[in-house]
DNA sequence: AGCTATTTATAACG
DNA sequence: TCGTTATAAATAGCT
């Protein structure tokens, strides 16, 4: 319903995926209040975007809480536990991911040089690989960053140099008019003994795309 | 939509009503299945008829039971408490084990040298330190394990002439009573043209003290 | 259940 | 995100 018919699959373009998310959102949120006025029926609808974000309809009704209702009728209609299952769901969930982080904190420590008495020859060199190939990553980032800088600096070093000479030929030529009080003096215009940090933040890419 | 509008209001007429129930069903089940595929939204639908008959949409996704993850999801976008306390309890271990997981795979991917892009040169610095220390630590180690290979070794070939020199002896001098069938073959005292691995495992301490 | 006349929902576009 | 509009889809009233 729409110019075009569609095919009900993924929406591969995230801006119309979000468009339409947002417009059949509404319109089940509307069919569920309707369903719920017209037929007297009680329904609970609970829809998380792709980007986390939670809408709901939970139909009213006395009570305190309607969903909680609703999710034990739920138990004793479809015969699944809620409750229970939730306890188990958790525990294996957390057995799960206290593995997933035994197993991290033991190649975090090996990486670190801890803990690595008991490792053989054979267990240690995939280590010193993993070390030795980050240490090569880090250190490039590093080149890049430093370069960066040097740039960075260069630029503001050429900029400070242009603003004196343009300074100067103003004291020397115009008026005072356009110099502030207090912020102008002469023989100012030293280069860089200043260390770098004090003057300007480095241009830096904060590329955070991804996320 | 239809042959003429009507209010969105309670249905009296009670065939009509359960009609129409039968029809809006599954016209919002399609909707449920529709949003979630064309968005990639997560979805938990659960309907009762007046008369007490269940129907549901929950969209499907790799873990064991999907509402019961999407209700927790739902606990935490609203704040309204579905579990008790008990389950409370396992949630916030959860929680805070995920935490804990996520910094460290932050940390482990760092050192490996992956997602640093958006990294400045401050917090290169302690990433190259610690993995310059873990690398010297694991070299040192290296060291140590190649070295009591060489003892060993050495150990295992002065042992290994001993014997033979005693063989030697029982060959030319004494009965060959204690030389059991076959084992035994002329000529047999080369040192150690052998690969060390087939011959002994090398004496290391396997401490395993902690956890 | 089917069948349409209509109303609604919404895809594409601005 | 919001509004518009052409068109697809849902469905109210009937059978």
């Amino acid at each position: 319903m729409g110019r075009g018919k569609i095919e009900i699959k993924r929406i591969e373009n995230p801006t119309n995926r979000q468009v339409t998310y947002s417009k059949r959102r509404s319109g089940i949120l509307k069919k569920a209040r309707e369903i719920h006025v017209l037929c007297e029926a009680q329904i609970a609808l609970v829809i998380f975007s792709s980007t986390g974000k939670m809408s709901e309809y939970i139909s009213p009704s006395p009570g305190p809480s309607t969903l909680i209702g609703i999710l034990d009728k739920y138990q004793k209609s479809s015969g699944k536990k809620l409750w229970d299952a939730k306890h188990e769901y958790l525990s294996s969930e957390l057995d799960r991911i206290k593995k997933e982080n035994d197993s991290m904190q033991i190649e975090l420590r090996h990486l670190k040089g801890e803990d690595i008495t008991s490792l053989n020859a054979k267990e240690l060199i995939p280590i010193e690989e993993a070390l030795l190939n980050g240490l090569s990553k880090v250190r490039d980032k590093k080149t890049d960053v430093w370069r960066m800088m040097k740039k960075n600096t260069a630029l503001l070093e050429e900029e400070n140099k242009r603003l004196s000479y343009h300074l100067h030929s103003l004291e020397i030529g115009g008026t005072d008019r356009d110099m502030e009080n207090g912020y102008h003096q002469k023989g100012r215009d030293y280069p860089s003994q200043m260390p770098f940090t004090f003057r300007v933040q480095p241009i830096q890419p904060n590329l955070q795309a991804n996320k």
